[in-house]
DNA sequence: TACCGCTTGTGCACCGGCGCACAAGCGCAT
DNA sequence: ATGCGCTTGTGCGCCGGTGCACAAGCGGTA
């Protein structure tokens, strides 16, 4: 039960999830570690050793049960249960983020929207009405709010980050450009949008033979 | 001049530049790699074999010279000149990327918008008016657009890589949930928020002791 | 001029990740 | 029942990245 999975190998079930949910919604049932790999757009064998760590679930010959492949991934994500999700800072790229269907759809439902502007409160986004920081706490307790997303900009990052914690939130996604201190108990994961372009102008003026580095190097 | 740096180098220097920024406009005027490497969230050491592969600038027993090192690193990521960017895709997350001021300021002038849908050509998104996506050949090169910026849904991403690539632009970042081909010598990165969020599930699932295991493991 | 404190630059050993390549093993056909 | 083809599971060598620890070197002071 407490296996112990890669770090390099949590970032790529993901991927295979997707991969399996597309292959299933084709009726398949049985998948190759050579055939998700190419779907994937990963080597074979990292596949097949990815996997591994879930536990053994192949049969030699035949392949993967894509099904049971998939509630296997589903159980290592912790994707069984919904995970409730609020978005604090409600400028563009929050607002756009409580639009966005992907996460609900993937077992992240946006369930409280938060924003530190009093001209804000009040107002409704995709149906749900902003609510001011001040109330985090309560709006976390109150929904059994586990992971908290920061759409704010990069001076509020850190309080926000903080009163997340405080609030009791278990994990954030934050998208502001600063540098972020938690606790080591709650995982924190960045994305920052001008970062990454940054990154891509260095291997383009290089006229790069190589991919822009990104965490996984598939195609 | 032809100086190979380092993929993990590359994603940390534009968190050195933000921080430079930063400290520049408090009027300093030298910084040590200590000091830096504290508002980075990185090792010292690592901040100083990083600044190492730019050549060697600093000077030892007083630090580096933050409007030098500023420009360096700028250099290093060709934001000497600004980069023109296309933003295919006016869904939500087109359009909040639209808005999103993080880019121009940074070198990166969001020129042009696309879209597939006949509904949407036409409108006026933060100034610009939407293209037609048959038209991103002439747009591309009447506007010198060097980056694009995917924010279609998935099943459209791999088409859409194509035609950028086709058009002349020489990299990619995509907001798509699905695997990209694109050739080698188009630098591409990708930001997949659903599986962001994903990733953190395990670890909070697992009431990590570690990090979310980022590209970069900084706080 | 000589010394001292501070900071850089880097050699080195360690670690995680990668992917080749092969043995182990399943199922089907004969 | 036997054998064959296909696919998994993994041992192993390799490579990039990391950070400690130390020598090299600058500047200010006496």
């Amino acid at each position: 039960m407490a296996r112990e999975i890669p770090d390099a190998t949590v970032a790529r079930l993901p991927i295979y999830r997707r991969s399996l949910v597309e292959l299933a919604s084709t009726g398949a049932e049985m998948v190759s570690s050579a055939a998700l790999a190419d779907l994937a757009g990963v080597n074979a064998a990292k596949v097949r050793k990815d996997l591994s760590y879930l536990g053994t679930y192949g049969v030699r010959g035949v392949g993967y049960d894509v099904k049971f492949l998939l509630r296997q991934i589903g159980d290592a994500l912790g994707l069984d249960i919904e995970t409730p999700v609020v978005i604090v800072g409600m400028g563009n790229l929050g607002q756009a983020l409580a639009h966005y269907g992907g996460f609900s759809s993937r077992g992240f439902p946006i369930v409280a929207l938060v924003d530190a502007s009093d001209a804000k409160v009040g107002e409704v986004v995709d149906g749900i009405t902003i609510s001011h920081i001040d109330d985090l706490a309560a709006i976390v307790d109150e929904h059994a709010i586990a992971v908290g997303i920061i759409a704010t900009p990069a001076e509020a990052a850190q309080a926000v980050a903080d009163a997340l914690v405080a609030a009791g939130v278990r994990s954030i996604l934050s998208f502001a450009p600063s540098v972020l201190h938690v606790p080591e108990t709650v995982p924190l994961r960045k994305v920052d949008l001008a970062t990454e372009l940054q990154i891509l102008g260095y291997y383009q003026q290089r006229e790069s033979p190589a991919e822009g580095g990104n965490t996984d190097k598939s195609a």
